[in-house]
Formats: C-alpha cells, structure tokens, sequence
DNA sequence: AATGAATGAGGTTTCATTCAT
DNA sequence: TATGAATGAAACCTCATTCAT
C-alpha cells in the first residue's frame, strides 16, 4: 500500500497504488472471465480477486463490459497482428505458402494463448452488441487483407481464378480461426500448434491452389 | 386411467388443447429466444407471446433450458441430416465433387432456415454445459463421419494423401458451418446459398486435390 | 485495512451506520414476527419496518431463518438463565422451596416479556429443523439441571424418592414453562405472575413432597 | 359418515366410489400431514398419495385446512374423552388417585397413537387462527372439568385447600399434555406409557396434595 | 365426480450500481 | 481513491385454486 520503489522525482504514491490497483483489477477480471464466463462472473468476485473492496471496481472500470473491453484490449495487439507477413513479405519474393504457413503458426501460437479469452469474445459477441460489433470490426479487417490476398494470387496466376476472392477469404479464414476455437478451447484431444498449422496450411494453398501446376 | 382402447389417433380432447398450447408456446418460445437470445429471454414473454398465462409455462417446461432444447429438438433432425449424399450416394458411382456440393447445399439451405436457432445455439453452449456438450456430439458426429470420407477418397487415390483426415474433417467441416454462420447469422451483406456453395465446395475439392489430376 | 489502534469504544462512522441499520432491522424483525409470526412474516415488510430497502436486509441477514436467530439470541441470554437461584443459592442453607419460587418467578417474569417471541420458537421449531434442535437443546440443558436438583433433594431426604428424577423434572418443567405459554402466550384471562407463580410454586413443592412431613 | 356398510337396497355405486375416494385422500392427508407438517404439505402430494388427480381433491375439501380439519375430527373423539372416569367414578366411591391415573393412562395411549397428529395441531395452532381456537375450545373443555373435579376434591377436605382450582387445573393439565408431546412427539429417548403415567400421577396426586396426611 | 391444464398472486433472492464517509 | 453498505430492479418458480371437458 505504501510507495515501494517508487521513482524518488515522481512522488505521487496515490497514482502510483492506483495503477497498481488497476492492474490487479484487470488481471483478476482475466481470471474471472476465463473461469466463470461473462454472463456469470460477478463484479464482487473480480474485486474479491483483486483484493479489493467491490465497491473500487469502479473506480477503474465503468462496467463489468468496460473491463472486459479492457481485457480483450489488452490481447488485441498480438491477436490483430498475425504477423505481417501475411499481407506479403516485404521482399515480395517470397513463397506464398510459406508465408500463409508463418502467418498460420503465428495466428495459432497467439490463440493458443488467448484461447479461453477468444471464446470469451464468441460468448459476449453473441450476448452484447458492442463486442458484436468489436468482433465484426476486427474479423472484417482481417477479411479484406486476404481477400486482397487471393485476388493479387490470382492476378499472378498462382491461384484459382475461379474463386470469389471474398468468399474465399471468408471460408478460409473462418477455417483457421473456427478450427483453432475448436482445437483449443473446445477440443477434447490435445493437438500441437505444428499439426494443426501442417494441416491447415496445406488445405489453405490446395484449397487456392497454389499447389498445383499452373504453369501451362 | 380411463378404459379408453388407445385408439393411436384419437387423442382425447384435453389433450388436444394441451398440446395446442404445448405447441403455441414451442413456438412463441423460438421467436423470443431468436429475437432476444437466450439469457435475455424472460419466461414471462414467452408465455406472454403464446397467449398464456406465465405459470402455464411451467406446465409444459421444466425450465427455460428445457424449453431451448425442445425448440432445439424440432429442428435437429433437418440438421442432422446434411442429407444421406455427403455419405456416398446410392449408386455409388458419383462424382465426389457433386456429392460434396450437394451436401453443402443441403446444409447451408438448412441453415440459413435456422441461421438464428443456430448462433443461439452457440451462445448457450458457451453459458450452458448441457448444451455445450449437445453441440459437441453433434458436431463429432459430423466430424467422424466426414474423416471416414476423406479417408476413403485417399485410399482411393482421389485425394492429397499427405493430409490427415481427421484434422482435414475438423478444418473443413468448420470452414463449411462457420461460413454459414458468418454470412447467414452474422453476415450484413446478403449472399445466396448457391453462391456460397459453389465457393465452399470449390475451395473443399481443391483442398483435398479431388479437382487434381491425379491419375499419372 | 485503516492503521486504527483499534480502539474498542472507537467504532468507526459507517460501521455505526451499519450496526444501527442491523438493530433497525432486528427491531423490526422482532415487531414483525410477533405481529405475523413467522411463516407469513415477509422479509419486505421487516425492510420497509426498519426503514430500509429490502436488498438491504440482505446485508445484514442470509435469510429470515437467519433474522429469527439473531432474534431469539438477543433473548437468549435472559430466558437461558432462569436466575442462578435454581442452581442453589450461594448461601446454600435457603429454604428449597423459597429457591424454587424464585427460580419461577424469574422465569415467568422472563416469558411474559418475550411471551410472543417464545410463542415463535415454538412455531418455527414444528417447521424449521434448526429451530426444533435448538429448542431441544435449550430445554433439555433445562431439563438436566432440574433432575440433578430433584435427585439431590431425594437423596437430601427432602423429596418423594418414588420419584424418576428426570421424568419428574421434565413433567414439572413442563409444567411451568407450558402454563406460562397458555397464560401469557395463548390466554384470553388475565393472570398475574405473582399469582401463577404462587400456584406453579407450591404444586411444584408438593409434588416433591418437600411440603410434607418427611423427617419423622 | 356416508352409510358404510352399505345397504343393499340402496345401490349407488358411484357414490361409493366418490366415499372411497374421500376415504383415501383422508388417509393420504393424514399420512402426508404427519410426514410433511401441515405448511410444508402439498395438495399435489395428498391427491398422489390417494392415486387421485389433485383436482379431485377438491371434490371432497374446500382446502388444506378443511381437509386437516377433517384429519382430525376422525380423532376428535378418542382424544376427547380421556376416560369419563376422570369426571368423576359413576359410583362415587373409587379412590381418586386411581380415577387420574386411569384417566392419565387413557391419556397417555391416546396421545401415543395419535402424536404426530397432536403435534401437528399445535403447529397449525400457531398458523392458523381457525385451530388455535379449536384447540383453546377442547382444552377449555377439559380445564374447566378438572378444575371442577380439583374444586370437589378440596371441598370433600382430600386436596390442598390453598390450591387455586383454575390454576392448578391449567398447570397439571398442561403438565400432562405437554409432557405426552415431550415425549411422544418430539422426545428422542423412548419411554413407556406406563413410567410416563406412574410418575405423572403420582405428581399430580402429590401436587394436589391426596397422598398427604389431611385428616388431621 | 374425476381429470389435469390453466391461472396468477406472491415472495425470495441476486447483484450491478450508487453513494456517503 | 478506497470502502462496503444501501439501493431496488428484475425474474424465477411454486402451488393453491379454478374450470372446461
């Protein structure tokens, strides 16, 4: 409660146990919510995690969904990032199934981690129409970067140009995110990030086409 | 009780306003659970919207979870049946593309009729245990029986056999029913079921290599 | 949490608020239970009672039961001790009888001030188990503490020796405590305590036989 | 009440029926009654335990209360007259102390057979305004009759003349009620209608002062 | 009289949020 | 800011009783 390390030129303690109280606030709440679920997860026990009175829930958080909002902010940077590779490596020589295999890889590490928050995202979106539109906002983002994708394949002739390059990017990248759901925060049966990727990467180009012999 | 010789077709007539209830309030129940979703739906509205009093509810129902999956019920078995194609047709001599697309058409149609009950489905499995369980076996059910297919199209040269059925089954059988969900219980932009299928069942034979020429 | 010595007539402000919310709501319980007894008694009416809402009973009680102990304990103290005459006086050469007249003096003076409340032990005891065990407990602490005296009287050659001490005990126990429920509980008439302890006093004496002549 | 062994000439089957009927759910009220106590006890549960619809029960009772009204108007009887011998021998000549044990032993059985009911009436006593005056009425009846019986006896010289008759009725009535309920309806230690009897009247007797020496 | 579905009053309890200290 | 008591909306479910058949 006192000022521990405390930077001696900035002393202000109050902010500094506020920032702290915060963090544990948050980092409870993570708990919670990938315990309890949303629905159920009560603001008391947050704050009971946190060690902390109920009542200083809101002194940092406005709501039970401002804290989740918060939470999920903070996954969002390596969950919207699955590597840039993705959109093309920035040589541009590169092999395109080695990069849908790296951005595979680096899409499931991250969910992997994230696993039971994901699913949180799934519960709420269906529950709350701001995460809704959260989830919509971001799954669209990562649309339209595939779907510029195939469409750049197919104008080089390395990809089936008689795919819908939208629908495409849809059913593929619901495949990758849905089969990592499954795997990981429903599935039964323990699969390793490299399995799983193995196999969708390989679905991913046959799918597209990449594999096969396009050259004549 | 009554000595009545159970004549099959002649239901007394208290039974018969029993059941018309029953089914009013079946009904009344999937449109408040498909407009409000499940956690919202209050019992009241629902008895409420089948010209009920509430307590009558409960002659019927058990609990509001009760009532979801009878709802749930009325409409497993056309979801159940993706139609007997997906598992070879009758003369066994058809093309595998053309079974797969009849198979998605067969789901996608089916699922776009129940596009709601479907996304309500998996906001209670994420609340609910039973139905997270419900959906679950389903869902294995579906997987298992596709793995079985691949599984024979690879045995019979027809298909890339450097991939492993059962994940192949669990990432394409996702990419299928999640597109479906994207589009028909998420999606703003309208897309028709021929559409879709048409791209799902290109994208799922060129995965497997069946469009491949794979004869030499 | 506050560095408060702790002082122990020191109790901090809202804390006095809460201790005089919880006396409000015992009041008011106490009120409302005499008033409508147990079973209809509701937990709005106490909140309203005492002034606050009925959440807030909740702060301060689990449940009704809960309410009614904390009710009954406040009574506790008095009705549990029938004045430490019976045990024996500190004297130790006070007439038995007179010692016998305290003790239901004492008694009755007692059950008259909490006749209803006592008439509500009753009540919940045939409903609740709880209560029912603690009534037994009570009374049968009684109960021994009677037989110990009668046997030490018979054993004095003061009382009957024909007697079985314990139901002995248990019957004129009975006797008293019931006579003041029919009296003060239940009575349409009237009846002092001076006058009915006199009766219970010398009924309880004779039965004994410490009246009689018992030295010859 | 209705004709019970029914006269042959009067051949109205369907009354029988329905006599049986009430007959069965008076059982049934009386065996869930005992099990359940009186507030806890469900119309559905009697109505079930007669092998009747619970409709059907209001075919014979106006409610709860009418139907335990009529449980224990089926015991009213046996549990009235505790003996006439009580009120006086027919001959005038018996020992009066064998006039109360008598009557006690009556009492005593009676009370065993029927306590579960007798406690119950108790419990509703407390509920219900209805039998707490039905219970006033009947020991009313009872106190002003020994009472009565206690005045005859201080005339004729035989008992304590300082005893006030209505007093002392009340208290070794009640000691001899409450005493059964002690030990037939709520005691845990088994004891026999005999010790029970022997000790309480010989109390009694004691308390009114017959044993004593009065002829001097 | 029997049936059992329909009715609807009614009270308990939970918990997010507010607020005085 | 922290505290934790107070607030009160909200919904569930039970069950005695009615009533149409």
């Amino acid at each position: 409660m006192a000022p521990s390390t405390e930077a001696p030129g900035q002393a202000r303690p109050l902010r500094a146990d506020a920032a702290r109280n915060r963090q544990a606030l948050l980092a409870a709440a993570r708990r919670v919510f990938e315990r309890d679920g949303f629905v159920t997860a009560r603001i008391t026990d947050i704050a009971d995690e946190a060690g902390l009175a109920h009542g200083s829930f809101y002194s940092h958080f406005r709501s039970k969904e401002d804290a989740l909002a918060a939470v999920l902010g903070e996954v969002e940077e390596e969950m919207l990032h699955p590597g840039p590779s993705l959109a093309g490596s920035p040589g541009g020589r590169t092999d395109p199934v080695a990069v849908i295999h790296a951005a595979n890889v680096a899409y499931l590490e991250a969910y992997r981690r994230n696993a039971r928050l994901m699913a949180l995202l799934e519960q709420v979106a269906t529950v709350d129409e701001r995460f809704a539109a959260l989830r919509l906002e971001r799954s669209e983002a990562f649309l339209a970067r595939n779907a510029r994708a195939i469409r750049r394949l197919q104008q080089a002739g390395l990809a089936d140009p008689d795919l819908d390059p939208d629908l495409a990017s849809l059913a593929l990248s619901t495949m990758v995110s849905r089969s990592a759901y499954a795997v990981f925060a429903v599935g039964r049966q323990p699969v390793s990030v490299a399995e799983l990727a193995a196999t969708l990467t390989r679905l991913w180009a046959n799918a597209l086409g990449l594999s096969a012999d396009r050259r004549t």
